[in-house]
DNA sequence: GTTCCACGCGTTTTT
DNA sequence: CGCGTGGAAC
């Protein structure tokens, strides 16, 4: 089995499957079969019969990547894969955790704060410290926090020579404090409490480094320091760090993630030579050479040149758009003609930089009656009434859990208000116990609802413990009087058919619990049991089983819940085109790929302008959306465009300009915008257009005043100077007229919006 | 305790 | 322009 794939590789390819002399680092391009190799060389590691399976951790950064190499491997090898650790870095650190919750000093069905719990955790602290959430922003403790578990820094080890952050720090303290009490962690602390249980514990440090003797990590380039050091602190003196990452499509700095860890992994780990991934099985030649002559435009690049032999396909087609709603218009009238000529609805897919574009797009869609799928957006989980079901189980679970309890303790409304949860709060900080074991010391303090309240808790968790998983989600549901809530609701029928897929969710969460768990292990092999037990540390391992397999049912459903997205919920639509940001198109391919508002300003954002390596990163960016694009490409930018409910001029992307005209073909331009539209209601709008291009003159990413004769000189990066600012440099502008207003940031008083027709703004 | 309106804010996001 | 948050009125 194994043979015949390896044969089927190509030459480098084969070189990264069978590498066996020490860490390697491989820079695959994009659709250069990536996951092929991965996958490939772990059943080529088991194959060997050198490596037991328990010895392969391989990590991801999303479920679904992993999910997939689990699949692939599992349809390639005749094994229980359960003793090996394939997941996101989120998952194995939570397996770990659980594992090791006494070491960890965690209780064992500690709950996982999401980002909204996160912030109302913030805010809740913020709040009982009397700090006013005006000049401290709750969302920008959040930030700070977040950051700093990312850079595997805890409050009182950053450094505050300068006295800037102590409130920030504190909070941060205070914070993990209040977490501990509410036995709960959030995504960073679940890495970082892992980092610190390694670094703590020697024995579970040596047992770990001693069992994971293959470590193989995907997308490497979107690793930030923390995750970067826990992989380092399970990698012992001969490490074997399969690495695989590709540093043209690192898109996720603004989140910490830290492309020079390539390099750094490349010294440190010593790997001797890098393995290039080049050749490119997904795209045609003109879009692979407009892929690679736009990337040549960044610095400090890994370097990699993506060829295919699969021929040069069709030139990218530019289309120019006098505004965002003819933009829309004119791809869904190309979007119909494809299908109409029997291109697949799923194999199509518009891109845009912004989520504030889809809108229009949606709209334009909808109105044609074509079938489509928004990407990404809203999480199933993170749903109010979803929210609010869980928070009854949490809290069954975990009576620890403040976030919960607050979130449920009046939903559905019971009577009890702000009033009664500030004595309860006064009566927890009093005894140094939780808000819902605190009504256990209110003693006729509070209304009768209180106490309804916690025996209809007290109720529900007797009645469902014996209870199958979905069961008692279903209980739940019903006791808490959710189900009585929504059904009574105007418009609560959509709520209600989610809490009925919350348990449909539950119970297939079950049943793929029993499928894994049942898998035979009678194929001819030690079993995993077997294999584990010939281990040296077999105490230890034998604990982690027994540890795992004692996780009740529901701490797992939980966790599930905190840490997927319950995208495959939404596998609906098969036949729809596809509607997704360029960040969440990262890792997918289609057909035909439409790259939307590529406008300077837009895409590259205006924002990263004024970022470190911010330019660089937009490059990248459109790089991944030109190489999700199998057979056909499309470009789409518009002269004006509606933002925030006004209307802005942009010119077209540089981007677009990096590319060679020769693989351009531009297909239409904005004066045709006006003759060419197949919608005739679009008629009066037209009219209306063509009267505004008349009394307005537009130029491109200049502004145009009315009062400001010398308008056209005010441009992005211009120097100018204000009488009592002094010099500062023009960051951006918006509106026309009288309405022009630029942004400008001064050498030594900040950045501010300045309305030109009120400033005075000399040009340096 | 609930409801409603005013205000402010608006890049990208997985876990 | 459109949404979510929060404060004030009922």
């Amino acid at each position: 089995m194994i043979e015949k794939i390896f044969k089927s590789l190509n030459d480098p390819q084969k070189e990264a499957v069978s590498y066996d002399d020490g860490s390697m680092l491989v820079l695959a391009g994009a659709g250069s079969g990536k996951t092929k190799v991965l996958t490939t060389r772990i059943v080529w590691l088991i194959s060997s019969g050198k490596v037991n399976i328990g010895s392969i951790l391989a990590v991801t950064f999303t479920n679904k990547a992993s999910k997939e190499m689990l699949l692939r491997i599992s349809s390639l090898v005749p094994y229980n894969l359960r003793g090996m650790w394939i997941g996101t870095f989120h998952g194995l650190c939570n397996r770990m955790l659980r594992m090791h919750h006494k070491d960890a000093a965690l209780p064992e069905s500690f709950q996982i704060l999401d980002v909204q719990d996160q912030l109302s955790s913030i805010k809740r602290l913020m709040k009982t410290k009397n700090i006013d959430t005006e000049i401290i922003i709750p969302k920008d403790v959040q930030r700070f926090i977040n950051s700093a578990k990312e850079q595997g820094l805890r409050a009182k080890d950053i450094d505050d020579s300068e006295g800037f952050n102590r409130k920030y720090i504190d909070l941060y303290d205070a914070y993990d404090d209040q977490c501990q009490r509410e036995g709960v962690v959030d995504f960073g602390e679940l890495l970082l409490r892992s980092l610190e249980l390694l670094q703590r514990n020697n024995e579970l440090r040596f047992h770990y480094q001693d069992r994971f003797k293959h470590i193989l990590i995907d997308e490497f380039q979107d690793t930030n320091a923390l995750q970067y050091a826990w992989i380092k602190l399970l990698s012992n003196k001969d490490p074997n760090v399969f690495a695989v990452g590709d540093d043209d499509q690192s898109i996720y700095g603004f989140r910490g993630a830290d492309v020079s860890n390539m390099e750094k992994f490349r010294k440190e780990f010593k790997v001797k030579n890098i393995i290039r991934l080049e050749q490119n099985y997904r795209s045609y030649g003109y879009i692979l050479d407009s892929a690679n002559a736009l990337i040549k435009n960044n610095n400090d690049r890994l370097g990699k040149n993506l060829w295919t032999d699969s021929g040069m396909g069709d030139q990218i087609k530019v289309v120019e758009a006098l505004d965002d709603s003819f933009e829309a218009n004119w791809l869904v009238d190309e979007i119909s003609s494809l299908i109409r000529s029997n291109v697949c609805p799923s194999e199509i897919a518009i891109l845009y930089r912004s989520n504030a574009q889809s809108r229009i797009l949606e709209h334009q869609i909808n109105k044609r009656g074509i079938s489509y799928r928004v990407y990404g957006g809203f999480r199933f989980y993170d749903r109010a009434e979803i929210k609010h079901a869980l928070a009854y189980l949490r809290l069954i679970e975990n009576s620890n859990d403040d976030t919960a309890f607050l979130r449920i303790v009046n939903f559905p409304p019971r009577k009890i208000g702000v009033k009664s949860v500030e004595i309860l709060q006064q009566i927890a900080s009093l005894h140094g116990c939780s808000l819902y074991e605190s009504i256990n010391y209110a003693e006729g303090k509070l209304s009768k609802n209180i106490k309804f309240f916690y025996d209809l808790i007290e109720k529900t968790r007797l009645d469902s413990v014996a209870l199958p998983l979905a069961n008692m989600v279903d209980l739940v549901i019903k006791n808490s009087g959710l189900l009585e809530y929504y059904a009574s609701e105007r418009d609560g029928s959509e709520r209600l058919e989610n809490l009925k897929e919350l348990v449909t969710a539950a119970s297939g969460f079950l049943s793929d619990e029993q499928i894994d768990s049942t898998i035979p292990s009678d194929f001819g092999i030690a079993s995993e049991q077997d294999q584990i037990l010939n281990s040296k540390n077999s105490n230890i391992l034998e604990e982690d089983l027994k540890a795992e397999l004692n996780l009740s049912p529901l701490t797992k459903f939980l966790t599930h819940t905190s840490l997927e997205s319950g995208e495959s919920q939404a596998e609906v639509g098969k036949e729809a085109i596809q509607l997704m940001t360029v960040h969440s198109a990262k890792g997918l391919e289609y057909d035909v790929i439409f790259i939307t508002g590529l406008e300077e300003g837009l895409f590259p954002h205006e924002n990263s302008l004024t970022e470190m390596d911010g330019l660089e990163e937009e490059r990248r960016l459109m790089y991944v959306a030109i190489t999700r694009a199998k057979k056909q490409l499309y470009f789409s930018f518009a002269q004006m465009r509606k933002l925030y409910g006004q209307y802005r001029y942009h010119k077209k992307s540089r981007f677009i300009e990096e590319i060679p005209n020769e693989n351009l073909k531009w297909v239409l331009s904005a004066q045709q915008n006006l003759s060419s539209s197949s919608d005739v209601s679009l008629n009066y709008v037209i009219n209306q257009k063509k009267q505004t291009l008349h009394t307005e003159n537009f130029y491109s990413n200049t502004i145009s005043s009315s009062l400001s004769k010398n308008s056209s000189l005010y441009k992005i990066g211009k120097t100018v100077h204000h009488n009592k600012f002094g010099n500062g440099v023009i960051l951006n502008f918006e509106g026309s007229g009288s309405d022009a207003r630029v942004e400008v940031k001064f050498e030594n008083n900040g950045t501010k919006w300045l309305a030109l027709s009120i400033a005075k703004l000399d040009i340096v």
